[in-house]
RNA sequence: GGCCCCGUAGCUCAGCUGGAUAGAGCAGCGGACUUCUAAUCCGCAGGUCGUAGGUUCGAAUCCUACCGGGGUCACCA
């Protein structure tokens, strides 16, 4: 009886299960069913932009449990008012009011729907986050797909410093977060160590070995890298090698000084990813791409050539000011304009070898063979002239079948007390991630750099970051969290712990207050907020439904004191103790499994 | 000059990818501690969404131009 369109069909694949889209599934097929559409012919409803349909939470509580569109939608392709079709349709789902859990319907401003539902279905929030634990809330957007996600890739020259922090933390969060919503997700890190500037972190590294045997070398010249972080290394080649370095051509000590150089700089900056927990499946090497006899760059060249998209050919120079050193010379370029650049890209640089960027291509061909079709590539906002020329090559190599989307991470402005914290780079006075993580922890660090828009800049002020307030969103969630703990503590002593037994069992009816209503809600609303956070590629939006559903639990333990009825604990009424543990049981898996996105710790107290 | 981000309350930022009277936190003002941890809560006040056009039933959101802030601009990484 009910014809369900392909359109429907397909809204019910996209979205995942939650309780707004659950009503749409329900809604629109009576839509479809009804008078409204009777007599509208088959071109005419083939039009309709069904799929702009949502249901929603509105943004104002007063105006009910749901809201949805439909009237506005429909309007125009039906040529009728739209407040006369929000009367038809809020007819429709009154007489259908059982079956929907719908306890009234009223219509508001242009034509929007407002519905409000029985109880039980905000009740019934409670069971499913209990049945399904941290599964709750999981989005089935990936069905499988494999995305290779690649972020931090910090050159392997010096330990990370807080300019890596951001990229490192978001790229992580966007992993856990697209592997939770069912992608096959392989994290990824880019090793350049095959460049220059490898090279001059060997000369650096030898300045310092000549130190660890004594010499004095004053300061360090311009153009190496000043930091102490190489002494160690310094002294361990002197242990490995003793003087016999001393006696070679550069051309002799220089690789082993490299890979000994390279190896302790990745050990460092591993060590700094665990401080900040953040994990990698893979470390991809740049030299590995052309070793082993085994030229996998000249191999992308090769294969673009077959396919007409090399060529010899000189560029336009820059725009604006001209360089000093700017000459123009014929050069092996990529037809990177084919798809979208603005000017074709440079392969081979003037001494023969390969640029960073056709190194990338590569790289990224061998993403796409290993069977990557799915690829995002976490970068500092410096690089956002690369997006094109790279996006570009993504689609080259791929023959259209691979897209790459690059997500870039702002600037962090570091404060302390309000001052912005002064660094030079000359004399390698970076501060360092490590030291960030030492003096504030891996959560504030974490839920800092996710509490903020990926493309927006961010200040970050140690003072502040530090406060235990809840001008610090990190306390304020985590302190919810232990409240949840500290409740179950509680009812354990008043009763026994019996008292927690089988709470997923529990009879929720009773629980019919404003706000244990209004906390229900917010439980609700975490599989949209979870599966718009990954198919956006926006974690921040968890950090802030955290602080969401915080700030409502925060109120409603709060609400317990002008209205001692409302507590948790009521030491005369086991069955209505259950009740509400149930509850508070229900936000504690929500705010850990957001926080699990995150890599936030759940902390089950905080003194 | 080209390209890319950003511009929303005094400050720091959200705004569900086009929906209703634009929301939080901080700062300001006024309240709530014999407590289920006040590391919290409740209330008040605060806006021409950079500017000007356009698209439409409807714009902070999309388009164009401009203004202001940041980044970037052959071969570097």
């Amino acid at each position: 009886m009910l014809k369900i369109q392909p359109v429907t069909a397909l809204i019910q694949k996209q979205i995942a299960m939650n309780i707004y889209a659950e009503f749409a599934q329900k809604m629109l097929p009576l839509i479809e069913a009804s008078s409204l559409l009777a007599g509208v012919d088959a071109d005419t409803r083939a039009k309709l932009p069904l799929d702009r349909i949502v249901v929603e939470p509105p943004r104002d509580v007063s105006h009910g449990d749901m809201a949805t569109n439909a009237a506005l939608v429909l309007a125009k392709g039906l040529r009728q008012k739209p407040r006369d079709i929000a009367e038809a349709i809020a007819a429709l789902l009154s007489d259908n009011a059982a079956a929907l859990n719908v306890q009234s319907v009223s219509i508001a401003g242009p034509g929007f729907i407002n519905i409000t539902l029985e109880h039980s279905v905000w009740q019934s929030i409670i069971g499913e986050v209990l049945h399904n634990g941290k599964n709750f809330g999981r989005p089935d957007l990936g069905q499988g797909e494999k995305i290779n996600v690649e972020y931090v890739s910090a050159n392997p020259t010096g330990p990370m410093h807080v300019g890596h922090c951001r990229g490192a933390v978001f790229g992580d969060a966007l992993a856990t977060l697209l592997s939770f919503s069912g992608f096959d997700v392989t994290r990824e890190y880019y090793i350049n160590d095959a460049g220059a500037q490898v090279d001059v972190l060997a000369r650096s590294a030898f300045l310092r070995y000549r130190e660890a045997l004594g010499e004095n070398i004053g300061d360090i010249p311009e153009g190496f890298y000043p930091g102490t972080y190489l002494v160690p290394l310094g002294e361990q080649l002197k242990d490995q090698y003793g003087s016999t370095l001393l006696d070679m051509d550069e051309t002799d000590w220089l690789p082993l000084i490299k890979r000994a150089a390279i190896s302790a700089m990745m050990d460092l900056i591993r060590a700094d990813l665990e401080k900040l927990g953040v994990a990698h499946d893979l470390f991809f090497s740049e030299q590995s791409l052309t070793q082993d006899g085994h030229d996998r760059v000249a191999e992308m060249i090769d294969d673009l050539t077959d396919r007409n998209l090399i060529y010899r050919g000189t560029l336009p120079p820059p725009k604006g000011k001209l360089p000093d050193d700017w000459e123009d010379r014929e050069q092996t370029l990529f037809r990177s304009t084919l798809y979208g650049d603005d000017v074709d890209r440079a392969l081979l640089k003037s001494d023969g070898s390969y640029t960073y960027f056709a190194s990338d291509i590569a790289y990224h061909f061998d993403k796409y063979k290993r069977g990557f079709n799915l690829m995002v590539d976490v970068l500092g906002a410096d690089h956002q002239g690369y997006l094109k020329r790279m996006t570009a090559a993504v689609k080259a190599i791929s023959a259209g079948n691979a897209s790459l989307d690059i997500r870039f991470c702002q600037l962090v402005n570091l404060f302390r007390d309000g001052q912005p914290v002064k660094m030079s780079k000359r004399s390698g006075n970076l501060v360092t991630l490590a030291d960030v993580v030492e003096e504030v922890g891996r959560d504030v660090t974490r839920f800092i750099m996710l509490y903020r828009k990926n493309d927006a800049t961010l200040d970050f002020d140690f003072t502040k970051v530090l406060e235990q307030s809840k001008d610090n969103p990190v306390f304020y969630v985590q302190y919810a969290h232990a409240r949840t703990h500290s409740t179950f503590a509680q009812a354990v002593e008043v009763f026994d712990e019996k008292i927690l037994d089988d709470l997923d069992q529990v009879d929720v009816s009773a629980l019919t207050d404003a706000s244990e209503l209004a906390l229900m809600r917010k439980l609700a609303e975490y599989p949209r907020i979870v599966e718009a956070a990954a198919k956006f590629y926006e974690p921040h939006r968890v950090a802030f439904y955290l602080n969401d559903l915080a700030s409502a639990f925060h109120g409603h333990w709060n609400r317990g004191k002008d209205l001692p009825q409302l507590r948790f604990i009521k030491d005369d009424n086991e069955k209505l103790t259950r009740a509400r543990l149930a509850l508070v049981l229900a936000v504690q898996i929500v705010l850990r499994s957001g926080l699990n996105l995150l890599g936030v710790d759940a902390r089950e107290e905080l003194r």
